[in-house]
Order: C-alpha cells, then sequence, then structure tokens
DNA sequence: CTGAAAGCGCTTACAG
DNA sequence: CTGAAAGCGCTTACAG
C-alpha cells in the first residue's frame, strides 16, 4: 500500500538497485537516470522505509538518552531539558534520532538498556548519571557498545565522558569570597554519595584549607535537611556564636530556600549572609536578591555528549576521552559585598 | 555475529517459526518446547532484533514526541520535562519507545514529521503546540497518522487533543481574588496569539465583567514588556492614579520578574499588590514571599496524551476525543489579604 | 553505469 | 502443536 523502491523502479524502467543508489546519493549513476528515478519518487511521494533500511544497513542512526529513574528533584527538570537540547541539536544535525528511555529501578534500567543494545534499537547511548559499581555500565563495557556520560565515574576514569571540573568550580566559588574578606564559609549540599556533590564539597574544602582554614563541621549541611525545614536549619545555624558570614550552595534552589528562611527570621542578605549558588537557574538573575551562581554549561555537556558519542560510533579517532565544559562565576547581587 | 532466532531454533531442534511463537507468547505451543526453547534463549543470550520485528510487522513500538521550535523560554523546561515525563511513564507502561524530534522551522519540523510518518519510524505523535493553519497538523490529518495535540487548535476543534481550561482557571483566579474584594485587577501575560495565553486572558475579562467591571487597558500588559524592562512596566503600572490592587500573571516566572521590580521599587506583596500566578513551579513555594499559582497538571497531560495517543493508534474505541486535565488553585502568601 | 540475486532477522498464513 | 515457505522493504557484493 506504501510506495516501495519497487514502485519507484518499475515507474523509472529500472532496478530497485538503482533507486537505492540514487536514494544514497552513489557514485557511478548517470545524471540522466538520477534525475529520472527523482522525478518519479517525487511524483509517487515515496520515501524510504526507515525499518528496512535500518536492518540491512545494521545501523539506526539514533541515540538512547537514558533518564536518571529519580528525576523528581526540581533541578533536574532544569538540567534535563537543557542537557536534552544540547544533545538533540548535534543528533538532528548528524542525521541522527534521539530516543529516550527510562527505569524505575537498577534493574529496569538495565533491562532497557540491554533492549536498545542487544535489539539494534540505537547505536550508542548516553547515561546522565552513575552509581557506585553500575551494573549498566558495566553491561555496557562488556558488550563494547558505544556510550558517553555525562558526569563522572570514580572508579573507570577511562570510560568516555562529559563533565564539568566541579572540584574546581568550588574552589573558585570559595576563593571568591575569601577574597571578598569573608573568613568563616559555610557549604549546603549533599547528598555527598552523588559525585557532583562530594567534587564541589571537596572543592570548597580545598579553598579553604589553602588560606588556613578548617571549616567547622556545623558550617555544613545538608540538601535533605534544607529541603526537610529550611527555616529550622537556618535558624540553627545562624544562632551559632561563630556563624558563618558566607555561604557556597550547591544548587541555586537550594540558595532560593535558604533565601526565604533566612528573610523570614530577619537576617538579610548579602548583609548578614553572602549567598554563592551552583547552576544558573533562570531564576536566579530576577529573583529578590539576585543570586550568584556558576553557570556549568549544561546545552554544552548534552551537545558535547552526543558530539563525542557520534565519534566513538562512528569509530572515529577520539583526542580526549574526558571533555571538561568550562564553567563561568556570575557574581551577583547575593554575594555583594554591602559598598559594592 | 549476533545470536538470531535461527542460532536458537537450530540448538532447540526446533523451527524458526516455533521460536518466534514462543517469544510472541503464542496460542498452541507445547510447555516442553516452550521451555526447551526459553532455556536456549537465555544461554546464548538472545534478544529479538527490533528493527526486523518492526519491518515484518509494521508497527514500531515507538511514539514521536515533536518539540516546539522555539523553545527558550524558561517556562518550557520545566513544561517539557514534566510533560516528557508523563509522556514516558505512559508508554513505557505499554511498551512503547519514545523517539524526540524537533525543527528549527515549520518547513524543518513538517520534513521532521514525513520522514517519521511515511518512514514508519513510529506509530504516532505527540504535539506540543499548534499555530495558526498549522502545516504538521494538515499534512498529519491528510495522512490520517495517529497524533495528539496538547493544548488547542482553534480551527480544529474534532482532533485528537489533551488540555487544561484555561479559560476557565483564568476566570477562577479572578474570581477568587474579586472575592478576596479587589476590583481593581491587573493581567500580565502574552503573547496573545498563543492559544493559551488568550485563552487565560478571556477568563480573566468574563469573571471582570461578571462584576461589572470594565478592565482599564493600562492595567494589561505583555510577558515581552516585563522582559525587556521589569522595572520600567512595575513603574508605569504603579504610577496610575487608580493603579490595580491585585495581578492574574500567565506564568510564574514572571511573576518572579515582577516581584523582584515591585521590592525593588518599595512596594510589599501582597500588602500594595497580590499577585496570582499560573503553572506552579517548584520554586513557587520557596519564594519570598511564596507565590499563589495554578497547578496544570503537567505530568498529567503528558501521561493522557500518550493515553489517548495509544488508543488511536490501537484504534480502540476513544470517548472524549478532547481530554481536560482539571487545573488547582493554590492560594499563597503573595495574594493573601494581610489579615489572614 | 546498471541489473539479478542474495540476504538483513524476523512473522505469518498455509499445511499438516 | 509444528514446519516450510514467502515476504516485510531495503542494500550490496558480484557480474557485466
Amino acid at each position: 500500500m506504501n510506495v516501495t523502491i519497487i514502485d519507484v523502479a518499475k515507474k523509472a524502467g529500472v532496478s530497485p538497485s538503482t533507486v537505492s543508489r540514487v536514494i544514497s546519493g552513489s557514485t557511478r549513476i548517470s545524471a540522466a537516470t538520477t534525475e529520472k528515478v527523482k522525478a518519479v519518487m517525487e511524483e509517487l511521494g515515496y520515501h524510504p522505509n526507515l525499518m528496512a533500511k535500518n536492518l540491512v544497513s545494521r545501523t539506526t542512526m539514533t541515540i538512547g538518552l537514558l533518564l536518571p529513574r529519580n528525576a523528581d528533584e526540581a533541578f533536574l527538570d532544569l538540567f534535563f531539558s537543557e542537557v536534552t537540547r544540547g544533545i538533540l541539536s548535534q543528533a538532528t544535525r548528524a542525521g541522527y534520532d534521539l530516543l529516550l528511555k527510562t527505569g524505575k529501578s537498577e534493574q529496569e534500567e538495565l533491562e532497557a538498556v540491554t533492549r536498545l543494545a542487544k535489539g539494534r534499537r540505537v547505536d550508542g547511548i548516553i547515561l546522565l548519571q552513575s552509581r557506585r559499581d553500575d551494573t549498566v555500565i558495566r553491561y555496557l563495557l562488556q558488550e563494547k557498545f558505544p556510550f558517553v556520560l555525562i558526569g563522572r565515574d570514580p572508579e573507570r576514569p577511562d570510560i568516555l565522558s562529559v563533565d564539568n571540573d566541579n572540584v574546581q568550580g568550588a574552589y573558585d566559588v570559595t576563593r571568591h569570597l575569601l577574597e571578598l574578606g569573608h573568613r568563616r564559609i559555610g557549604y549546603a549540599g549533599g547528598p555527598l554519595e552523588l559525585v557532583v556533590s562530594s567534587d564541589r564539597y571537596e572543592g570548597y574544602r580545598r579553598a579553604l584549607a589553602e588560606s588556613g582554614i578548617e571549616p567547622d563541621p556545623r558550617w555544613v549541611f545538608g540538601a535533605d535537611l534544607i529541603r526537610q525545614d529550611s527555616t529550622a536549619a537556618v535558624r540553627a545555624l545562624m544562632e551559632q556564636p561563630e556563624r558563618p558570614t558566607a555561604l557556597v550552595v550547591m544548587d541555586d534552589l537550594l540558595a532560593f530556600s535558604l533565601l526565604g528562611s533566612l528573610s523570614e527570621l530577619g537576617w538579610s542578605v548579602p548583609g548578614d549572609m553572602a549567598v554563592f549558588g551552583f547552576n544558573d537557574n533562570p531564576m536566579s538573575p530576577v529573583s529578590t536578591p539576585p543570586v550568584s551562581s556558576v553557570d556549568i554549561g549544561v546545552y554544552q555537556l548534552g551537545l558535547q555528549a552526543a558530539g563525542l558519542l557520534l565519534k566513538s560510533i562512528k569509530n572515529e579517532e577520539i583526542a580526549e576521552r574526558r571533555v571538561i565544559v568550562p564553567h563561568r562565576l556570575l557574581p551577583r547581587e547575593s554575594s555583594q559585598p554591602p559598598g559594592s
């Protein structure tokens, strides 16, 4: 019922092989034949059946994106849509499609990935997170199936990955605050099982150490604490005799919560507490006060990841197996010294 | 090189047909045979080649999602990730995959959709927006290819669609503000070419009219104005002799901008101006003050759209061709009367 | 420059 | 309950 290559061949008075060659822009087809076949394709409204094409060419022109299963953190909303746009942009440019997959558990994720890989559903896969001893990564490695991780797997530094230098990012923010004269600087983030979180904590700690400052453990508190009861967390923080005057906050969303609680308790930002966030939420510039943040280039992460994956799929030379997307400090009012 | 159905058949001592039947859980295969074949599949690590399966079964078990091309508005970030999650959840449950597509122009979008439909790449498509005289919708209709629109096409009320009742939503918000005693109520939103925007404006206008209030045109201003220079827009608004005491705002992100400018100019919310937003941004409850909003159930929009599309693909009975996802007012501090 | 033939890995009437 | 055969719509050596 649908127009096939055979219909076109008949009508154009050539063989199916020839039509196929015209479609693929193959060599050595006469201009006359090419023109005739193209005209017939147009006339009949022919479009190649991608399934058939994929089956015989053993390639799908599709890459898979595995979504992290607990995507219920608001931060991930933004990350997800930006990174997807980056991936899609790069993939589309190269003629590739993007298939989305998710799983509710590690088991389901593994099944999904197995289906994609073994079922020849996609040519490569992008991962948005890695867990300790990640079975998905282990499987992909063992099958030698092309994949790229956005982030970092401390146990397998040699896999293809695209990431920020999160240690350096937090280091930069902390140094920035130190240079503004702050000595007692706190850190809000976590959980530390997440690589990104522990990396940022490490950068924070390192900058302080370089200045000979040993952070008081009471200056450091977890994201879950803030989410549960931000006001209680802030009150506990501010009641300390030696309370911090600045906070490095792992994500702007967290920073917004803290801002709300500080204001509720009558403290002013940046007067009583300077705040510097991460991930440059679109709301950060328009919040009250505007929140200082680190732009981590989420779109770029996606773009680069897709680029790297495509190289891997096509067996092209890969210069760096680990691509670092640069970050950028965006100081705004929430961390400005009073005078400026 | 990869294990095929033939390898399994040989090893199990049966025909390929039988293996195929075991895989599809077909009728009339003896328990003994089934067991034997399954054991061999397990042993050989067999996984069906999806391309081959799709080719012969003329079905892809995949649905396509077309992303709106100008997805650079921050609001869409949230909408996109939530709606995708809803779609993915429903699709995965039914054993379907999700393919993402985008185009930089209407022309590119049409080409993308043509490839998907004619190329038998997907079984159905979900659209996230419609334009006046939308060529993509016209094409899909003409090809009788299954699709669902999230939103509303005023020119084609009979297509499958999932949407909120945006007129009613804005009506409800405006009534809520009227009941709190406000008489001069403004509206911030637009552009009015977007159906969702004009629908909300219509609901706003209707509620006022019912109370015998004719809105002053100076109370109504566009989103672009706010994005360009929120403070100027707010100043102009507040300098009016008969300035509004409450604002219906088309999106929470817009509300955040307004909040910032109001605060900057020394006005208090809700004291000097009550604000009621839309789309319940995750930040709304934690902003200062917490922003009243309308939860439009984005996840549900995605879930229902996928459900509707799957019914259409399977030619199942469809009771309502237009599904309305209920909205919910979430009054917070930004619209509370001073005393409460 | 072009065609005939085999094959990609599966499903599905048709027989038995 | 099971098998042989044809076919899904394309590509790609192999010949000429």
